[in-house]
DNA sequence: TATTGTTATACTCTATAACTATA
DNA sequence: TATAGTTATAGAGTATAACAATA
């Protein structure tokens, strides 16, 4: 299957051949990704809050620092911290060295449930490659973190130059 | 990095070492999910977009099939297709053997942009894995392949029972 | 009665443009 | 003048509930 022209990176797969390294690479990216949001879902949250309370966890970002981590517009932030904000998941401070910033700050129960969905994605990464040999494991995770930061760097990832995060090593 | 309780999974690559197999399969999933949307939306399509298009280039389905094929409420699909209709993108033909049913079927326009978007895509793909030797390729989609395999079995993806398909080989 | 599809409604996510306040 | 953030507005995507037509 998908063996001479036909793509299968858009349909569901369906035999038990290998696939070529497009469809590959793009079932499993959609495999993973339909898991996290199941999960995110399960907690009531949706993706785009969980990488929110993610980077919240370690970091005290003002909005426009989450609008470029998060590569959305600070429009886009105001609405997504007002409704994180609504349900006591995360709280604005005043920042204290710029009248105009505000800080984005997460709560202990956006922290709860942000650990918990972290969790249970852990859980549900790792028993997608349950089928896998540790040595299968430990091949597919440095394959993979080779094509992650290689692609990272090719994208310029900043982070560097921001280090008013907490504790943020890395 | 990552390698003693801090978590990647929602928060940008910065370093170089090997993240464990979690975080790795989540950050790949996140760069093939995102490389993928952009490409949609230099098409000016969605993923979901792209998705209904590519299931509709060698099948007819009824709004319900596409509803189980794309895991969305019927009603998504309506609206999914309402729009893709309205930009000439599919459109609707009442189904001969089912007054209810409505099949719908991708335009000449559909077909073309989506054949160019998924072209785009298997460029992008490909080129996350450019640093990666041929040996290694293999080695990722042969494993990519069993994760993604055993996934979908698990999940217990149907399309066998539904042979109503315009030349759907697996 | 059950199924197919649409409509009405509501909420999240996203962007653009215009605005206020601060720098 | 430039930057930070919000508001107003609009549109895509999603779901639930209610409905009409057909089986």
């Amino acid at each position: 299957m998908a063996g001479h022209g036909e793509r299968v990176v858009l349909t569901p797969v369906t035999g038990e051949g290998n696939l070529d390294l497009v469809d590959a690479l793009a079932q499993l990216s959609f495999a993973v990704h339909g898991s996290l949001a199941r999960i995110a879902a399960a907690h009531d949250l949706s993706m785009v809050q969980v990488r929110l309370l993610g980077i919240l966890r370690d970091r005290r970002p003002t909005v426009s620092e989450l609008a470029r981590f998060l590569e959305l517009d600070k429009s886009s932030v105001t609405g997504l911290v007002d409704r994180a904000a609504g349900r006591g998941l995360v709280r604005r401070v005043p920042a204290a060295r710029d009248g105009r910033s505000v800080l984005v700050v997460i709560t202990p129960a956006g922290r709860a449930l942000v650990g918990r969905a972290v969790q249970a994605f852990d859980a549900a990464v790792a028993a997608l490659a349950i089928d896998l040999s540790p040595t299968e494991r430990h091949r597919l995770s440095v394959l993979a973190s080779r094509v992650v930061v290689a692609d990272a760097r090719r994208r310029g990832i900043v982070l560097e130059g921001e280090p008013e995060g907490v504790g943020v090593e890395a």
